[in-house]
DNA sequence: AAACTTCTGCACCGATCGGTGCAGAATACG
DNA sequence: CGTATTCTGCACCGATCGGTGCAGAAGTTT
């Protein structure tokens, strides 16, 4: 976008529509998600969706990266503790709260917003399948530095670890998603990493 | 059924096509399954799938009974393992292979089939989230008689243990999805149980 | 054979799907 | 002011959705 603001200005806060439409994805799921559940709880018409986003894929995609700097932010922060563990403990702690928020749907948009899907909903899950093997790499990368530090041992494989890790975080997300709470799956992600390393 | 057959016999085998249908639904969720693909897959008209299956979501729920009595056998296997560690480890090797079989949909289909949906995929939604309910209340019983045995130690939460299991193994179904191979996956039970109780 | 029951294939239903054309309203620029 | 540019609301598009009516074919029973 550039600065210029010439023609009529649009009469919503697209950042809050994005907001609402990735709550739409989140609870529903791309396919299940219509343009009519979208258009109504953006409050906004299919015209300035298209004007404003694109279309339905395109959509999805910036809900998607809003989601990552909002309710999915933990992950970033968690990689910022200063020890590999304390990593993998505020990563799942993280899973185990914002997948269980109240007022917010249950579970993890990058897990239930597309896991299976028919041809209209196919780039839809590779983009969720990618998002999810993005951070599973850059938990490989922060365990990779560990082991470089010493704060890991030589033998220990941060890529195991990274899949081990993100293997909690994704079953915590369908617990989640079916109903668990915040408690249940902090004894969960504790129990997980009671012996660390764990590969 | 009756064991009359008065009446024009049908053209298809019932049991081939159910399972025609379950690795529809494997594949695609239930949202992403239409009839057309259904029918198409299963080799018969929408007349015949009516009338032998009942509508969409009778469908669906057949395809679950038939998956859990075909790949997801591996469930019912695990709980008859002499010990509740022998159940756990039985039951996640059982994920990992069944959620990576060449030839067959990845993942699972209680957990892919419809893990967020909209209205019309409610009632799908609710019926795995059910069975996956189910299966926890089934390896929790089964701890709980490992406690009475003295198997498990009178302190272990058999809830708790069954919870994790079951985490685990969701978040190996949500990895097989995305591509994890068994090998992968089974070096994630392995580290998942290296502790054990885990609760 | 006739009568009865069930299954099949085709065409078709209203509803909803994602997406768009168009006219007019609202702003900025000259 | 006039003109250019953009946004809004409505109606509408063809395609597909899940589901069904109907005529006739294919069996069993008597």
């Amino acid at each position: 976008m550039s600065t210029s603001q010439i023609g009529r200005p649009r009469a919503f806060d697209a950042e809050a529509a994005l907001e609402k439409a990735m709550m739409v994805f989140w609870a529903q799921g791309y396919e299940g998600a219509s343009l009519t559940d979208l258009t109504e709880a953006m409050g906004i018409s299919r015209k300035s969706l298209y004007a404003a986003y694109g279309n339905k894929e395109d959509l999805f995609r910036k809900a998607l990266q809003r989601y990552a700097e909002g309710p999915g932010a933990y992950i970033a922060e968690a990689l910022q503790a200063p020890t590999a563990r304390e990593v993998a403990m505020a990563f799942l702690a993280g899973a185990a709260r914002a997948n269980t928020l109240p007022g917010l749907p249950a579970g993890c948009l990058g897990v239930q917003g597309a896991l299976a899907a028919g041809e209209t909903g196919r780039v839809a899950r590779d983009t969720l399948a990618e998002w999810r093997a993005h951070g599973e790499a850059l938990l490989r990368d922060r365990f990779r530095r560990a082991v470089q530090v010493g704060d890991l041992p030589a033998s220990a494989d941060p890529e195991k670890i990274a899949r081990y890790v993100m293997t909690i975080a994704n079953g915590v997300a369908v617990q989640a998603a079916g109903g668990a709470t915040c408690e249940d799956l902090q004894q969960v992600a504790d129990a997980a990493l009671r012996n660390w390393p764990p590969a």
